[in-house]
Order: C-alpha cells, then structure tokens, then sequence
RNA sequence: GCGCUGUUAGCUCAACUGGAUAGAGCGUUGGUCUACGGAACCAAAGGCUAGGGAUUCGAAUUCCUUACGGCGCACCA
C-alpha cells in the first residue's frame, strides 16, 4: 500500500501529488501530512481555510483513521492495526528478500571499485572504496539489477620497472616469499628513496622489458602480482566483497589505439607542446591529455578504452566509479571526451566520489612510516570484539567466530556510517567504540530479539486486528520504510542511508523492548509482538547484509 | 590566481531535497538492576545552523558575498 498516493488520489484537490505528501516532524500530529501553503495561490484562500476545507471534504476509511487540520497542515494518521498487519504479513512472507525489488528488471549496472595497485598494501584510504563498492554492489543485486564488479588493477606503469629493478638488487626470493606484500613494498619504498641517476634508467629498461614481453621481467612481475591478489583475497573475504572482473590497466594496453585513431577522426586530438590533447577550453576545463610528448598513453586514454570496452562488453545502463573526489576532475574531463565523440552513454557514467581519509597528525605517508594498515585495523577490532564477548558473555561457543562478525562489522560500518562525501580522520578510539551508533549496537539488538525468540519457543503467529500501542507502531512505522530507504541508498550511491537506517530500528525496537514486556504478556498482545520482535530481527539482518555487516545469534 | 567542495551542540554527524519546536551518538550531570541480555533504557544541560545580504507565506537547505578548511588545476595514477 502506497500512502501518499492514496491520500492524494482520495483528495482529488488540482496541484497535489503524492510527492507533495510530506512526514510530520513527530508522531503525535500524525503519520503523513499535507502543507497547504503552496495551493493558498491557486484557490486564493489562506492555507488554515484550505486545510480545514479539505479536512471536512475528506471521509475517513479503512486506511486512513483520522484527519486533522493545524496551522495550515493537514494531518493524517494512518490505521494502525491495518498497517502493522500488512507490513508484518510481508516481512514474514519475503524473509531475507524485504526490501529487494525487481526494479533493476536485469539491466546491468558495472561498478568499478576497490581497484587494487600491485605491490601496495591496503592501507586505511582504501577501506571507503572498497566497502562503498562493496555496498552498492549488494544493493543493486538487491534491486533487480545484473552487477559487474570491476577490479580494475593499477597493474601498469613505470613503477613496476622500478620495483623489478630493487627486487633485483637488495631482494631475494626467500624474503619476499615470506613477508609477502609487504616485503615487495619495502623494496618499491627503498627504490624510491635510494635510487640514482643509474637506476632510474635500469627501472625504464625494466618496464621496457615487462611491455616487449621478455621472461624474466614478465615472471618476475607475475610473481608480484600473485602475491599481491593472493593477500587482497583475504581481505576481500572478511569484508564479504566479491568481483566479477580483475580487468587491470594493463588488460587494455592493446585496447587504446582504436580510440586514440577514432578521436583523431572526429578531429578531437589536438597537438600541444609536444602531447597529444583534447582541448576542453569551451567547457571550462583544462585539456585532456590522450598522449605524452614521448607517446606513451596516459590515464584518461586507459579510462576512455575501458569505458568503451565496458559498453561493448557488458551493455551496461550505468557505470560507476568509486573513487576519491581528489579525482573529480579526472572524470568530469574523461566523461566529457566521450560525450565530444558522440557517444550516447556518457551520461550513464557516474563518479561516486567520496571524501579523503588522513590521520589525527596529518595526511597519510608510506614512505615516512604515517599509515594505518587495514589489516593491523581489522584484527585490533577482532581482538577487541573477542575481549569484550570474553568479559560480558565468557560461556559463548565459537568465541572466535562471533568476534569476527563483530569486529569486522565495526570496521565497515566505521566506514558506511556518514555521507560519503565526508573527509574521515581516522581513529582508532572511534573504530573500536561499540557503543552507541555502531553496527555493534545493531548486533545487540538482534542478539537480544532472537533471544527473546528462542526463549519463547512458541510459533509465531500473527493475531489479527491487533491494534498496536505507541512503541510497537514507531516500529511498525521503522519497518515500513525500509524498501524506500533501499531504493534511496541506490540512487543517491549512498549506503549510509541503510547504516543509519538500521541504527534507527534497533533504537526504536530497544525503546519497545524495554517498555513492552514480551514474554510475560498474555493473548493477543505476546503473539503481536513476537511477530514483532521476528519482523524486525529480519529486517534488521537484512539492512546489515546489505553492507556487508553478519548478525550473530549471540554475542 | 581559477575551479570544485565543505563549515550545524564541547566532539563526530543527521535533518526525507523549501515546511511545523533543527535531531542522534560520544562526552558531562543525574536516574533505571526482585534482568524477556546493562554492548541497553530514561532525563537534564548544551544551537542566532561560520558572518553578512537577497528570494519566499516559510531557508540549515536556493542565490550573491566575505571568512576559514580540504581537494584539484599538462605529460603520475
């Protein structure tokens, strides 16, 4: 049942829509009402007249329980026992799949995320990119749509020649074997810092010889590469990501020539100061640049080829891009090049850009030591999920497991929790809080509705025509609006909207619980509220998955 | 210098896209344990929404302007 549009079809008043149908700030004025102001210029009358018109036009039904007009708004509050028996039948009826759609009806949505750089460790930075990817990815699965995940590996440029050119003169094999990525990054970090004249040119030679195909260099590279996917797959498992592509800078080497021949073409490529450019002066931009004066391809000429491989490939409706907004130009150039060479799709390219992260003492930096390593933050928060369980709840079974969930869940959640536009200073007495909102909190929460649940033992059944009390309808109302907040979350490419979302469940279901007892309530009311507690039990877990957060039955 | 972006309670953030008394969490103070799980709940204190102008019946939200941050501005990605 769609409210507001029941409420503006039963009006029948010219210049209303069901998006005029607007929330009141709090739950005793009503549950939808309708600001007059606006029609007081069509029908020349004050807004307290129109909303006391319409108040007497309007007949109440089996929906709509009561109207009322106030200061020029016109208030409705909603059958209670109609909407909590519909939402509740519902949630039952579809379990895991509430709040899912088929809007998305199979189109493709291609989300490029994550986007690991060879030998780089993940460092705290990458966390937003992957768990927001991450997030979207589940979200539009959620929606009906067919998702391709896109790692699109910086697997290509001169640094590689430099790593190969350190590896072979201060690494050895047994080294590497053992301390992994890390090792491999020492030696890029030492190359940086050390290298002369002599080894820049070795590092050049290096990625010459990487390109023309020669073994040593190729093995030596592959090596690399596997160690860095092998560490990356263990983090991508925790955080419950997954990818359908690993189609890297490097994949699209052979794939950039057709595009820089089809901008050359439409008269797009322009000669300036020895590069190859296209000139976006008209739109206020600086030029992009397709070619070096030395001709090797950029970053936008590899972002133009595979975007277009991406549409050959995949047809997609919409591509996005989650990356930094340091990167804001970048896209706003690239997708402008398309548009100039008439591709239609440019406009179904989208930068979801998000804020920086940098430390309480400043902006992160490898090379002096400054930066927080995801792994070091995801097992900090394991250890001290498993301190905490060990101390409130110390008989639990699989501990190990348990705290797991939960810490892993503070760190994604840590990261979906705000806008994602927001600059993060990074904290570790922020991550490893688990009070308050967290997803922690939200964890709780379930732990103590299955509880309930398990201790009650009886099946739950649905009592009809229960009329429910205030409590247990602010949640029946939290319950309602969670298929919208997902539809929300997918158009704005805003997961926080779900974090907060189930935060603002478990606050409402804690307040009925504390003041509702379940089980030692009798008849009717024991049943509707253990229907209740399952409800939002389900919802609750559904709104954390979506974020890639696991709800463990006790904690 | 130009462009983009941000500024809301002591701190970290919301505010359904222009609506009613600007809400949460943390922190502070004071309460709730004969317990359906205290990782919880209740209450209090805390705000001229950075400053100034404009539009509107109505502005944290739109426009102009100033200040202070962040990011970016040609051969890195």
């Amino acid at each position: 049942m769609d409210y507001r549009e029941h409420i503006a079809k039963k009006l029948n008043t010219e210049g209303v829509t069901p998006a005029d149908i607007a929330l009141p700030p709090n739950s005793e004025m009503g549950d939808y009402a309708l600001p007059c102001f606006k029609l007081a210029k069509v029908f020349r009358k004050s807004p307290v007249q129109i909303a006391e018109e319409l108040k007497s036009s309007f007949t109440v039904d089996e929906v709509i329980s009561e109207v009322s007009a106030v200061n020029g708004y016109l208030n409705f509050k909603v059958n209670k026992a109609g909407l909590a028996n519909e939402v509740l039948t519902q949630i039952e009826g579809e379990g895991t799949g509430y709040g899912s759609s088929k809007v998305g009806n199979g189109k493709t949505v291609c989300i490029d995320y994550s986007s690991v750089n060879i030998a780089k460790p993940f460092h705290i930075g990458h966390l937003s990119t992957t768990v927001l990817g991450g997030s979207l990815y589940k979200i539009y699965k959620f929606l009906g749509y067919n998702v391709v995940g896109i790692n699109h590996l910086g697997d290509y440029g001169t640094q590689f020649g430099k790593l190969i050119c350190a590896y072979k003169k201060w690494g050895n094999k047994e080294e590497v074997e053992k301390g992994g990525i890390h090792a491999i990054n020492a030696l890029y970090v030492r190359f940086n810092d050390e290298a002369d004249e002599q080894m820049e040119a070795e590092a050049r030679e290096y990625f010459r010889l990487i390109e023309s195909g020669d073994k040593e260099a190729n093995d030596l590279f592959e090596w690399f590469k596997k160690l860095t996917l092998d560490y990356v797959q263990k983090i991508y498992k925790k955080l419950d990501i997954t990818f359908d592509s690993y189609a890297g800078e490097r994949f699209y080497s052979d794939k950039m020539q057709p595009v820089i021949d089809e901008l050359k073409e439409k008269n797009l490529l322009k000669e300036s100061e020895g590069a190859s450019i296209v000139d976006l002066e008209p739109y206020g931009m600086p030029p992009c640049l397709i070619l070096r004066s030395d001709g090797a391809t950029l970053y936008a000429t590899r972002d133009l080829a595979a975007a277009t491989y991406r549409k050959n490939t995949y047809d997609f409706y919409k591509c996005l891009y989650v990356v930094a907004y340091q990167q804001n130009l970048h896209f706003k150039q690239f997708f402008k090049v398309l548009e100039l060479m008439g591709k239609e799709w440019a406009k179904d390219l989208v930068h979801v850009a998000y804020g920086m992260v940098s430390l309480e003492d400043g902006a992160m930096s490898t090379r002096r030591g400054k930066v927080v390593w995801l792994e070091d933050v995801i097992s900090k928060c394991v250890e001290k999920a498993y301190a905490v369980i060990n101390e409130k709840n110390s008989a639990l079974e699989n501990k190990e497991e348990i705290a797991q969930t939960v810490g892993l869940g503070a760190v994604i959640f840590g990261a979906l929790y705000n806008n994602k536009i927001k600059d993060i200073v990074f904290s570790y007495d922020k991550v490893l809080s688990f009070e308050g909102e967290t997803s922690v909190y939200v964890q709780y929460t379930c732990a103590r509705a299955n509880s309930v649940l398990t201790k009650s033992g009886a099946e739950v059944k649905l009592p009809k025509g229960y009329e429910p009390n205030a409590q247990e309808f602010e949640v029946i109302k939290a319950l309602a609006a969670f298929p919208q907040t997902v539809l929300d979350a997918a158009e704005k490419y805003e997961p926080s909207l779900i974090a907060r979302y189930a935060v603002d469940l478990a606050q409402k279901y804690n307040k009925f619980y504390i003041d509702c007892k379940i089980l030692t309530a009798e008849g009717d009311a024991k049943d509707f509220r253990l229907a209740l507690t399952k409800s939002a039990l389900q919802t609750m877990k559904n709104a954390l998955s979506l974020l890639g957060i696991g709800v463990p039955e006790k904690m």
